[in-house]
DNA sequence: ATCATATACATACAGACTGTACGAATTTAT
DNA sequence: ATAAATTCGTACAGTCTGTATGTATATGAT
């Protein structure tokens, strides 16, 4: 009855509780809510001490950023997967942004990033979490759609269209249905390409 | 040096307290967030006690609705002054869209009521405070924009747009330049008709 | 006006949570 | 093998929230 004592490097050892944190606080976090969610719920979850969070992450709101550095970057690689050079550049908005709705589907996924994440980060982190999002494919779709746009105009529609995918993706997470959504930015990224 | 004991009814009392709460809260929300300000803060700044607040709210998360629901309630009532029978459909929703902007620019205004709210107060309770909104309006006037829409895309192409104003205003209550903003919501509302 | 009741508020308290300090154990470097 | 660094466990101080209980003021009935 010896205690398996299978000598494990520090970087294994960190990278196990780290993702054992994540996970745990993943999951708690976007069904109850950041504010209503507890340190010693989190540890308890993953198995580990409040030690070791404090260890691994600064507070509350670093381990609530990792979670959503993951989510972000989940979305992006959905995406891009998804993303083929489409023909028209429309086509590859409409397609885009269907690929969103599928990669915000996953369960909480919008809760975390659009909800939670605005609320209890600072703006600055906020920015840099969905940077890596498809702005810059938004905007450059959105351009080449309209081309006889100013650059701040073509700027501002990418935000508005931004706001409106991250409003489809809620209500679709919240169980409305994906159709009338997808027939709407449809008719409005149609209406770009007059 | 006698105490001035002006003999207030209860109604009184409960007025002067409630909207004293209701201004430090709103100031302190605003500008500090939700979950990052106490109640001893709170009640200080108002001048009364914890006993008071709890008296009048049920917890702090009843002042923050009562908060969200007085500043929905300044919205509509700056939107409904601005709002004049426009000729054109796309000219009032364009009308109302700045006025929403204006409305929005009160300072603070924009943090509390799209990013404390969602992530403090119950979807429920969220819905019945932008329920007020001008969110009828909005479906009818682009109703009217394209008569040729079936109902569903119609419902949620309003439930873009006004995700699309939302985020104009927050950017705007942001620092950022109300120019582009309201060229791109322009641009869309006319693309709209066609 | 007097007394009873209800309302508005003040104070004290229990429970929980956050972040930190400090110590123990294990791994890494010399 | 020993020193240093990393990972983690435990204990603690401070703060906050919501409640319970007591007090003062207002209201209503007689």
């Amino acid at each position: 009855m010896k205690r398996e004592k299978t000598r494990r490097s520090n970087e294994e050892r960190s990278e196990t509780t780290r993702s054992a944190l994540l996970s745990a606080a993943r999951k708690l976090f976007s069904e109850k809510g950041f504010a209503e969610t507890g340190t010693p719920e989190i540890v308890a979850a993953a198995g580990v001490t409040r030690g070791a969070l404090y260890h691994q992450f600064r507070d509350k709101a670093d381990l609530l950023a990792a979670v959503l550095q993951q989510e972000a970057q989940a979305v992006t690689a959905a995406i891009e997967a998804a993303s083929s050079m489409p023909a028209e550049p429309r086509d590859g908005l409409l397609a885009g942004a269907i690929a969103y709705f599928d990669a915000m589907s996953a369960p909480g996924r919008a809760r975390l990033l659009l909800i939670e994440g605005p609320a209890a980060l600072p703006p600055s982190v906020v920015r840099q979490i969905d940077k890596q999002g498809g702005a810059d494919s938004l905007r450059e779709g959105l351009a080449a759609t309209a081309p006889d746009l100013p650059e701040t105009t073509v700027e501002a529609l990418a935000e508005l269209f931004s706001a409106a995918f991250d409003r489809a993706a809620l209500r679709i997470a919240e169980g409305a249905d994906r159709a009338p959504f997808e027939l709407a930015i449809g008719r409005m990224l149609n209406a770009m390409a007059d």
